[in-house]
DNA sequence: TTCAGTGCAAAACTTTTGCAGTTAT
DNA sequence: ATAACTGCAAAAGTTTTGCACTGAA
């Protein structure tokens, strides 16, 4: 499947050039909801497109980035991660317990409301696309106050 | 003067042994309030410390994380970033604006307010105590907009 | 005295750059 | 045809590791 056809379409409007290399990047992205590093990318795509290059694999995505298809951000093992940019209904946001190391969702709600706070303070526009906030889940606090 | 004395004799009692390094290298955090990297502490210890040495410098922070005196994160340019871990009065965040570089500081009062929610709604304690926020300053919202 | 801590050199790892050859337009 | 894109090799930058020496306890 292609779902992320009409993405290519858009960028190649912009003036970027179609290419193999581009296309299984962006599917890749494209089919792995949350975020990605380069080497996993070059890692999937490389075993549909031999000889594919990790140089190439960081010079797509950071032109992906400019035309603000993918947004960038750190992870706490200092390693760059990519992720799509999608609607806002695709807007999500993880509690990542530091003992167990469990991911958990977080609803949307609680983080646009620091939002429009934020807004009405400040007049800033935060991103807070994807917020992965680090703590303690219920389970390993209550162990915690034993 | 040595404000982070209490701190050096309080690791010192979990064993830990002082050196001239370990004490310069707290003391350097103590004073610059907010986070630096391994390199801008190295280049401050330095000129105190002739023949410091970069690993030792990784290496104390290491430690001082383990024992939980200093907490760690990855700025957006992938660097590593450390922090000495103050009491609650010394919370503090920040905004930074991804398109003039503006960094601006946010009161916890909106921040204190998610933590509360995501504890009512998930029993998660979330950390929260050194949030970087990225967006747009209120002028570069009003440009983006011309 | 003894083992934790340090400095040095070298390695590991992620990301960037220069250049020559290739390919989409 | 011609720029844009790619692959390769090498560099740059941060962080880690091994080992022999030093120094705090």
């Amino acid at each position: 499947m292609s779902c992320h056809k009409p993405m290519l379409e858009s960028l190649q409007r912009q003036g970027v050039r179609l290419t193999a290399q581009r296309a299984l990047i962006l599917e890749d992205l494209y089919h792995h909801r949350g975020h990605r590093t380069a080497e996993e990318i070059y890692r999937d795509v490389s075993a549909r497109l031999p000889g594919l290059n990790l140089t190439t694999v960081y010079r797509t995505l950071d032109m992906l980035a400019n035309a603000h298809v993918v947004s960038v951000f750190s992870d706490s093992d200092g390693l760059t991660e990519f992720e799509l940019v999608r609607d806002k209904s695709d807007l999500h946001h993880h509690l990542h317990c530091r003992r167990c190391g469990a991911e958990l969702p977080l609803d949307v709600e609680p983080v646009e409301k620091l939002r429009s706070e934020i807004a009405a303070r400040y007049g800033f526009q935060a991103d807070l696309t994807h917020l992965v906030i680090t703590g303690l889940c219920a389970q390993c606090a209550a162990h915690q106050n034993e």
